[in-house]
DNA sequence: CCTACCGATCGGTAGG
DNA sequence: CCTACCGATCGGTAGG
C-alpha cells in the first residue's frame, strides 16, 4: 500500500510502471527484464516498482495485456463500426501493415516477440498469450471469410488466408527490425493483398 | 586447455558442449541460457563448460552457427544436385515443411526464436544472425525466381514469394509450437506452393 | 577439466 | 513508496 497517496495517483505509478515494462520488455524480451534494472530507469526502489502487482510475474502479465491493448488500439480499433467485407478486410490490412511500419513499440511487435519467446515456456504467461493468440487468429479467420462473400471466387480456404496474413506479418516485422528493408512495408501490403484475394 | 585429453578427445566435448547448449537455446532462448545450468546438465564444472569457447558469448555464437547446420542438414542440404526450378522449390518446401513439423530443436525453429530474440539487442550475436538471416533470404529469392522461369505466368515479383514463404514457415511454427495445431503442417505446404506458384 | 573463489545482480521480504 | 536486508545465482578468473 502507499497511504501517503491517492487511489488515483496510485492508479497512475501503476500505468507508468506498465508502460515502461512494455516498452523495455518489447527490446529485451518479457524473461530479459529485470526488476532493477527497470526500477533504475524510472527512480524507483524495486519494491515500490513490484508492490502494486505483488510479483515479478504479474508485473510481466499486466505488461503483455497492456501491449495487446496497444495492438488493438492501433490496428484492430479502427474498424470499429466498419461491417464485415472485403473493405473492412482492406483496412485491417493497411492498419496492420502501418502498426509494424511505424510500431508503437521500440523493439517491434510485442505479440509476435513474446509468442516466440514463450512458446517453450510453459507458466500463466505461455497461457495467456495461447489464448491472445488463438483469440485472435478466430477473429481475423472470421474477416476473411466474410470479405470472400463479397469477392469472387475462387478462394483459398479461409484458415489458410488467415495462416498467410499472420505469417506475412512475422515476415515484415522481421525485414523492419532485424534487416532494416525499407522495402519491407510495400511488399507485405501488396502480399498481403493478393493474399487475401482483394483487387490490385 | 585440458593436458590429459587428446584433441580428439577435447573436440568430442566441445560439440557435446554445443549440441546442448542448442538444445537448451532452442527452449529458453539464447539469451535465457546459463553457463551454470548447462554445466549441471552436461554434469561439468561451469569453467570446463566454458573454457573451450573463452566466453559464454562465444559458446552462444557457436550454438548459433551450429543450429544453422541443422537447419541446413534438414532442409537445404538434401537439395543438393538437384537443379534450380519448380521441382526443386518443391522439394525445398516440402522439406522445410516436414523439418517445421518434426523439428531438431525441442523448442521449434531456432532461426525463427533468435531472429526474434536478438533484433532489439546490438551485438556480435544479432550481427552473425542478420548475415545468416539476408544471406537465406537472398537465396530463397534466387529459387523461386529459377522455379518462376519453368511455371505458367504471370507471377508475383520473387522478393514477394520469398517474404510469403518465410511468412508461411513462421506462422507454421508458432502454430505448431505455441497452439500445438495438429493442422498446420499441412495448411502450410498448401499455402506454401500455392504462394510459390505450383501446380496443386 | 577441476575447486574455490570474485563482485554484481537476481527476485523477494521485513519493517516502516 | 522507501531502506536494508535475505539466499541464490549470474559470468568470469586464479591456480592447479
Amino acid at each position: 500500500m502507499s497511504p501517503r497517496h491517492s487511489a488515483a495517483e496510485a492508479a497512475r505509478t501503476r500505468e507508468r510502471i506498465v508502460g515502461a515494462a512494455v516498452s523495455e520488455a518489447s527490446r529485451v524480451g518479457l524473461e530479459g527484464l529485470t526488476v532493477g534494472s527497470l526500477a533504475q530507469r524510472l527512480g524507483m526502489s524495486k519494491a515500490g516498482l513490484v508492490g502494486p502487482f505483488g510479483s515479478r510475474e504479474r508485473l510481466l502479465m499486466a505488461a503483455l495485456d497492456q501491449a495487446c491493448e496497444v495492438f488493438r488500439a492501433a490496428v484492430t480499433g479502427p474498424l470499429d463500426g466498419l461491417p464485415p467485407g472485403p473493405e473492412r478486410l482492406e483496412r485491417l490490412i493497411d492498419g496492420w501493415v502501418g502498426y509494424l511500419a511505424d510500431c508503437p513499440f521500440p523493439g517491434g511487435c510485442f505479440v509476435t516477440a513474446a509468442t516466440s519467446e514463450l512458446d517453450g515456456r510453459p507458466g500463466p504467461l505461455r497461457d495467456r498469450l495461447r489464448e491472445i493468440v488463438a483469440s485472435h487468429r478466430r477473429a481475423l479467420a472470421a474477416e476473411v471469410a466474410a470479405a470472400q462473400e463479397a469477392l469472387p471466387g475462387p478462394h483459398r480456404p479461409a484458415e489458410e488466408v488467415a495462416t498467410a496474413l499472420t505469417g506475412l506479418s512475422m515476415a515484415a516485422n522481421q525485414e523492419i527490425q532485424l534487416l532494416g528493408d525499407p522495402s519491407a512495408a510495400g511488399r507485405a501490403r501488396a502480399a498481403m493483398r493478393h493474399a487475401a484475394g482483394l483487387p490490385a
